[in-house]
DNA sequence: AGTTAGCAATAGTGATTAACTATACATCTT
DNA sequence: AAGATGTATAGTTAATCACTATTGCTAACT
């Protein structure tokens, strides 16, 4: 029994004649003979009476027919499911971020993407790196923003802006002469550190080398988040180190914030997106990209493809 | 799209691993990738995400699959549809009989019906023969009980009894010391006879061609039946032929009316089960034609098949 | 880093199935 | 009896399906 069989049989109970119900399925008339007789063989049921005057059909055969425009009507739900899933615009995409990208992004991202692919939801989970990448691996998500060096077996990463680290202290610091700062000078300070886990808290931990030993000035703010930071430099607790688009200033910023950027060259972080190389939505992918380009992130750089 | 492929569809789903899923549908591994490749190419979706680790279903494949798995559902409805259909003592059978059995058979017959075939309901039509024969014809009826002959292409007869007639007289008729009556003598006494269409009618004054002229003393009682004849003899309106079983008293019969046989050769006619040759419940008409001879009808003889 | 193991995809082949044309057969009609 | 109509069968070809053997890929292991 295949479907080909059913609507054979159907077009011949619309029918009753064997050469019209052929020739609406495009096919010729012993074929469709044969087809109804070997359905009736596999079911052992009569479904039509023949005679010369006409086809009867009978009692059981229209129940059956009845059902086999059911089972059709359903398989061409298949296709109709198909022709819609086809645009890798429609449908949720599951968006990671980490967290010290997340609140600085996502605003502007969300309403981007929105115009951009309004049939494409997006569901957003922040987290860190590494439940990122478990979480996209397993399916869970199926595109992450991430910091690059991010390389895990099976997922592909595309770079898309580089964003350099700012030094951030309290308005009247000391430093706040200096047009630019020296990365050395970090170990100088009481500096604010987010938690482990967090790839940012090792990235600037590279760029400042001496801060490292864990017995220097700096202070480490467990399950704590960049805004926290730096509302805490805001009332002097220290100074800290932030990427460009959580610490520059936007119109009508903080007043009891002074930022600075690092002497050259410059630490930078690079921001990558990262998916499974089996993931087909590409042009997803793709709106994404094109999102994050487009907001207003400050002191980013693209990273041309 | 073919329901085997379907079939590797939802297997795949579940299985998640190509080589599980082809051994479950006993094939090969190949078989079943080629399968579902084909499925992705006709409905250009991606329906898995494969990988050396595993196999993820995306998110529209999930939605076909769970299509899928209802269109096997529905196709499976109809091999059970087909299962339930098999027997021929199922579902109802549309049964058409003559005025003049109607009445003595189908008292008898209904109850043994339903006891030899319980699920097969009878849905019962009395009519002319020739009624009954274009129900027959156009399928609106299955089988048909009239008396023969009957001829009609593309229906076969199977004859089941005869049935002797009588005459019926009033008591203290001036006939009722003769054991049998000629044929003849029909002609002198006011004959009541059924309208035109019931072949009974026919058949009475074929018995008595010297009846036939319209000018005697019989009467047409257009669109009454056996019964109301019956009560017309009892009250002394005439007198009148009755196939046995409508004629031979029951037990606590009617004291009123005089039954007689004909003198030899007796006049009978030869009732039969009709149907179209085509049609495939012959199951069914057995158990009518069992039903009938089991009938306890006054006087009929079994017609050996 | 090279190797191995696991798994899906591909190639190539054989068997089955589905389609065709031509024709036979059955039935009713003229 | 012959013709017309309509379905079934025969015979053939093409397409499809399923198999085995093998390749290619990825990731895990030594």
């Amino acid at each position: 029994m295949t479907l080909t069989d059913l609507r054979y049989l159907v077009a011949l109970a619309r029918e009753r004649h064997f050469g019209h119900a052929a020739e609406r399925c495009n096919v010729s008339q012993p074929t469709l003979s044969v087809a109804i007789k070997k359905l009736e063989d596999e079911l052992a049921v009569t479904l039509f009476e023949r005679s010369a005057a006409d086809v009867k059909i009978t009692d059981i055969g229209a129940r059956i027919v009845a059902q086999a425009e059911k089972v059709l009507l359903e398989a061409g739900q298949i296709k109709e499911l198909a022709t819609a899933g086809r645009d890798p615009l429609s449908g949720p995409l599951k968006l990671g971020v980490i967290y010290t990208i997340g609140p600085y992004l996502l605003p502007h991202l969300i309403p981007r993407v929105h115009a951009a692919a309004p049939s494409m939801p997006l569901l957003i989970q922040e987290n860190y790196t590494a439940r990122l990448a478990e979480s996209l691996k397993r399916g869970d998500l199926d595109v992450i923003v991430v910091a690059l060096p991010f390389e895990e077996p099976g997922i592909v990463t595309q770079a898309v802006y580089d964003e350099p680290f700012r030094v951030l202290m309290p308005a009247g610091h000391a430093w706040e002469d200096d047009a630019t700062i020296p990365a050395a000078r970090l170990a100088e300070a009481p500096l604010l550190l987010l938690g482990a886990g967090n790839c940012f808290r090792d990235q600037v931990l590279e760029v400042c080398p001496l801060c490292r030993g864990g017995e220097g000035l700096q202070r480490t703010l467990e399950g704590s988040s960049l805004e926290t930071i730096r509302h805490m430099v805001a009332t002097g607790a220290g100074i800290t180190v932030l990427p460009s688009s959580a610490a520059d200033p936007l119109p009508g910023g903080n007043s009891l914030l002074t930022v600075r950027p690092f002497e050259a060259p410059e630490p930078f972080r690079r921001i990558a997106l990262a998916w499974r190389v089996t993931y087909p939505r590409s042009g997803a992918i793709d709106v994404i990209r094109a999102a994050i380009l487009g907001s207003p992130l400050q002191g980013v750089r693209p990273v041309s493809r």
